[in-house]
DNA sequence: ACATGATTCAATATATCAATTGAATGATCA
DNA sequence: TGATCATTCAATTGATATATTGAATCATGT
């Protein structure tokens, strides 16, 4: 009874359609992920990603042309970057949905996750408040070229693959958080749980920097 | 210098992937956006959709099988449903980057919709304040199954197709609000159109009954 | 102007996805 | 129990997406 749909809501599909063909894809999704630190080039992305040159590059135009990324030169080079905070958005509920609903993924957090961080994660305004007390110690783990594209205002870095070495760094008594680049970045985790073998108070930031920027949190960047 | 991804951060990526490729589809995407309105069966989807009843189906055990609904049987008929109200977050998102960014979107917009309704629509707390005040007679104009599936509180149910020779059941002074299934149905449209034609005050809410019930606002439904 | 280095293009082979058709389930009602 | 109806399955065909390779651009610095 009820009629075929008109052109132009078919239209608007076909166009909503483009957009999420764009992030139904593993590779594209990890750029994105890794976008959402910050600007990058092309072959930086490609060595992050493990992909080759070619294909980050086809990958990229791809996003591009979706508008999900834009691009700009500088120099030689051609930075990446998300056309928009409403793509951080998009991939938090892409997330979520994985997260609540997809059997895998539970199998994946359970067996993967779960067993490295049996302390809850502190949320994001927590943090905040804490911080503003002056209570906390917050721990930046991703390298340290990520750190100076951005990070939470008052964080300082200690890369992962450092941690061990500069553990003397760090104030003994006080609560720490550290973060990485989101709820299924592993660097977060793996830092939590050598902290607590040393003896520290450690806990995990539940968000990455890419969700508390696009929360309008304070941030220090360039 | 980086190194590539582990395993697990991979196989996750994987998973995202595919709910993301669960929405890479236009005709998915309306079928999504049809069940937002509520649950439904997959004979009046496909009408709805004009699918086809085997493709509608398949289509609909894809998003089973990613997570994105989930379905009971009823009698002789299987009802889906959306798995969670992410979903509808991660729709709307999925909206809003197409709608920011996507230039062949923007154009259809200005060349469908902008000229239909020059006024500004409403928004829903705005809306909300009004209606308590007793301001506004708010009309539901998506076909009355829709309607009664789940509706706006307060709202009357005047299907746009039976508009015309309905009007004198509308209170002529006060302002009216019209809505449907969302920000790109059209329907709200032409109804605002039509109103204002006959002289009545008429505006468009700029969300529809999905977004509505999504942000916990009161709805009246089964 | 030319060599360099970063990025993109073009062409190919492989893999995955979508619509259609007709047959097979599985719950209901007589 | 058997007929009926809604839904699903299986197999086919045509279309689309992906990774790889090697060549082509295009701004820069000498």
């Amino acid at each position: 009874m009820a009629s075929t749909p008109d052109l132009p809501t078919r239209l608007l599909f076909a166009q909503f359609a483009v957009v999420a063909k764009a992030l139904a894809n593993e590779h594209r999704l990890m750029l994105l992920q890794l976008l959402a630190q910050g600007e990058r080039g092309v072959e930086t992305l490609a060595e992050m990603s493990g992909l080759s040159v070619a294909n980050t590059s086809q990958h990229l135009q791809h996003l591009r042309r979706t508008g999900v990324v834009t691009a700009r030169r500088q120099g030689k080079r051609i930075l990446y970057r998300l056309a928009d905070d409403v793509v951080v958005t998009l991939l938090s509920s892409l997330r979520q949905v994985a997260e609540r609903n997809v059997a895998e993924v539970q199998r994946l957090l359970d067996g993967y996750f779960r067993e490295r961080d049996s302390l809850e994660p502190i949320g994001r305004e927590e943090l905040l408040k804490r911080m503003r007390r002056g209570m906390i110690t917050v721990i930046d783990v991703r390298p340290a070229e990520e750190f100076s594209a951005g990070h939470i205002a008052g964080a300082i870095s200690i890369p992962l693959e450092q941690l061990k070495r500069r553990l003397r760094e760090i104030p003994p008594r006080r609560e720490i958080v550290a973060y990485c680049r989101g709820p299924y970045c592993l660097m977060a985790y793996e830092a939590v749980s050598e902290l607590r073998r040393r003896g520290f108070r450690a806990r995990r930031l539940k968000e990455g920097y890419p969700e508390w920027k696009s929360a309008g949190l304070p941030v220090e960047d360039k």
